[in-house]
DNA sequence: CTGGGCACGGAACTGAGTGCTGTCGTGAGC
DNA sequence: GCTCACGACAGCACTCAGTTCCGTGCCCAG
């Protein structure tokens, strides 16, 4: 019943438009009530967005399990693969769902509030483990921004791209600026904790005194 | 007339709640037509920002206006700032609407689509100042994403603190965060990427010099 | 056979947003 | 001074999203 209203809702909305596209249209196609068209979807715009109260939950599902035990920064871009990856599932229909919200505003400020949600569970998240850290929660929030910007910046080269790019590989690049800004680094190797190691991400062009600067300030607060 | 209904509305959002004041409460308030109250504001939630418009268009002026001089990071974020001052010219105005959309679902809905149009704002100069780098538009979504991030959140613990805290003092400390992020390290001659970026792990205890020569060894292998 | 959940259908209602029409100033042109 | 055009406003009627209420068929335990 879900998918059969989605399939008239997508059919209609393709061929004629979204705002054109009643209500009472799409249950006229699917065979069913008007009632039951709102049991499924509590509004219009959910019907356009089917998964992704499945994908929030799998994602805090994702972020609550682990033990935290590896970086933080790591941790949320691999919870933002978890959304490309629920995208990249049906190309067909992520591209299609991609040119409808480009076009119509209402669809694009839904999104918004979809993808808000995701953001909100990537900062929670990290506020969590920057807890008691100076400025966590400025930490946080502005990490959580720029992994969602990331990550939305590679989905939708990826979309534009009809599906045919590389997803997976877009998406790590993209978040690899994240975490080279931010202060990630690969996993430290087996049999050495992270007690006993300190990690430097540095750029290659930075002057060495700021290098030399950064790993004091962490030596201290060991 | 758009005064008296931006007064009116609030009165009634005020002691009833958004959701339970219909446009024709406040237009009955307000002594005018229901027409008129559509002529000013396109929906019932615009009545709710009436100044924003007026503020994302100084804003593209901002950006637009200015010579290219100076570094980009800190032109968004001064143009950032343009946002703060317009919220903190009228501290309780802005309190009683910072309470109103903590509590309505739809209301931020609504502030999130104005949220994003001042980041495509920012993230369509930083993509004009970025252009022919690699990964420009990359970065210049990041940044501008980082940037409204950190905005919002010395934003609201000054919504919060019901005004009462200098809200710029800490919008420049929240800003400060994303240019040492972003803007204070010079950008690398060639473009960077996760490539560009040297990762250092060291134990705790070993000498900073060890370190240090550790470090030259492999900034000259690169 | 019966009574209670349960999913669905449908009618009626509320309220946002739009289109159209009429009306009242107001100011320019003669 | 009269008129005509124009713009701001009021009011009405309409569409459509979303909700409430109720009726109906269905399955399953007693």
């Amino acid at each position: 019943m879900r998918d059969a209203l989605v399939a008239a809702a997508f059919r209609l909305f393709l061929e004629r438009g979204y705002e054109q596209t009643t209500v009472d249209d799409i249950v006229a196609l699917a065979g069913v009530g008007r009632r039951s068209f709102f049991r499924y979807f509590p509004s219009k715009e959910d019907v356009v967005f089917p998964d992704h109260e499945r994908c929030l939950a799998d994602m805090t599902a994702f972020l609550a399990s682990g033990a935290d035990d590896d970086e933080p920064v790591r941790r949320v871009c691999d919870a933002a693969r978890l959304v490309l990856r629920m995208y990249a599932e049906n190309p067909a229909f992520s591209v299609q769902r991609y040119r409808l919200t480009k076009r119509v505003p209402g669809l694009r400020a839904y999104e918004l509030s979809v993808v808000w949600r995701y953001e909100r569970a990537l900062a929670e998240y990290l506020r969590g483990r920057f807890a008691g850290r100076r400025d966590g929660i400025l930490r946080a929030d502005v990490i959580a921004a720029a992994v969602v910007a990331a990550h939305n910046n590679a989905l939708r080269s990826w979309l534009r791209s009809d599906g045919r790019d590389d997803a997976e590989a877009a998406v790590d690049h993209a978040l690899g600026h994240v975490q080279a800004a931010f202060g990630a680094a690969p996993a430290p190797p087996a049999g050495e904790g992270p007690e006993d190691v300190v990690v430097v991400v540095a750029r290659r062009g930075a002057p060495l005194w700021r290098v030399v600067q950064e790993l004091e300030s962490v030596r201290g607060r060991g």
